[in-house]
DNA sequence: AGAAACATACCATCTGGACGGTTTTTTGTC
DNA sequence: GACAAAAAACCGTCCAGATGGTATGTTTCT
């Protein structure tokens, strides 16, 4: 395990593999084995050197929640990009982002969100803000309350998902879709 | 701390309380606080005396989750039971127990479930039997897509509010939840 | 008396993280 | 550009405390 050792240093690189490692492990094992000798041996560094990167634990907790907010924001503002400002942009980005296949690849992350805000009430604060701070911004187009009932119902879909629960089958999950874009719309 | 030891000996209370100071615990200070020592300190008994009725942690964890689950389950028949049996009588008896005034007091049990369905993989198993089972008992009245919306609905807002999030006003909680009670009998 | 319901003491393990060392990269200077 | 020096990016080890669990009493119920 002594790579990380001799190989082109990239810092950056390696934050970023951890972060990785770290949110794949809470996810599929649980949080209590996010330990620091475990995530530093599946990213390859040792746990000097994940200490190196981050400081405690604790920093190494924050750091994952603040990447994974930042890529769904961002992920997000793309989505809305892409679209005219109509009513409810928003709550269609927000459900695209979580269920189109496009972005598949990072909702695992974005589920590794409520993993930790569960596991650490601490970092509720910050999730609070960033809440807050999407609903003043958008409150324009997706004031109303079906706006809201529909992004309710995107987190509930999302959370069935992420407890492996008997989700709706792939042709019932599209009428569910259709049926919440159009509650957007209204 | 030596009460237990004194005091007339009901098992079942003890055990009650076990129960629901772990899940208080969960729920207030994370997953990670929920220790052999914390627990049956705030539940006034001994670690010997805990690990009496839960033989180990393991015990303890699918102990509170096969309570919480079977509570849940209950209230919601009981409520069902005031109900004819409409489209929709199942969700509507869920969106009750969720969040009508007379359950508030078990709701801060509900939410300790996704707290430990998130922390401990191993649980998923069960919960998806149990969701199977109520799925299919009430397929004839709420197998609708909106009824399984609403549903999805109910779990976000109460996610979010298990989350801190800037929830809903008053008032305008009553009129999602109108909204919802509204969808549920298409 | 015997079993169940506790308590107390103790142990093995794991975990976070402090510490000192080594190698690579960057920076400043000529 | 060369080259020393400082800083950054690592590695490996050791340790104190916490935690789950065991072993062995002691009291209370039946």
């Amino acid at each position: 395990m002594s790579k990380a050792h001799q190989r082109r240093k990239q810092p950056e690189a390696v934050r970023q593999q951890v972060l990785e490692v770290a949110a794949r492990l809470s996810l599929r094992e649980g949080p209590a084995r996010v330990t620091l000798e475990a995530v530093s041996q599946a990213a390859g560094v040792s746990k000097g050197g994940l200490l190196h990167h981050f400081p405690s634990k604790q920093a190494l907790l924050d750091g994952m929640f603040d990447d994974l907010v930042g890529k769904f924001g961002q992920a997000i503002d793309e989505e809305m990009a892409r679209h005219p400002a109509e009513a409810g942009r928003f709550t269609r980005a927000y459900l695209a982002v979580c269920f189109s296949p496009e972005h598949s690849g990072e909702s695992d992350g974005w589920k590794t969100l409520v993993t930790e805000l569960l596991a650490e009430p601490h970092l509720r604060a910050r999730w609070r803000l960033w809440s807050e701070r999407q609903a003043e911004r958008h409150a324009a187009t997706d004031g109303s309350v079906d706006a809201e009932l529909v992004r309710f119902a995107v987190d509930g879909l999302w959370l069935s998902q992420l407890l492996d629960a008997p989700g709706p089958g792939p042709e019932r999950q599209r009428a569910l879709m259709d049926r919440l874009i159009a509650l957007s719309r209204l």
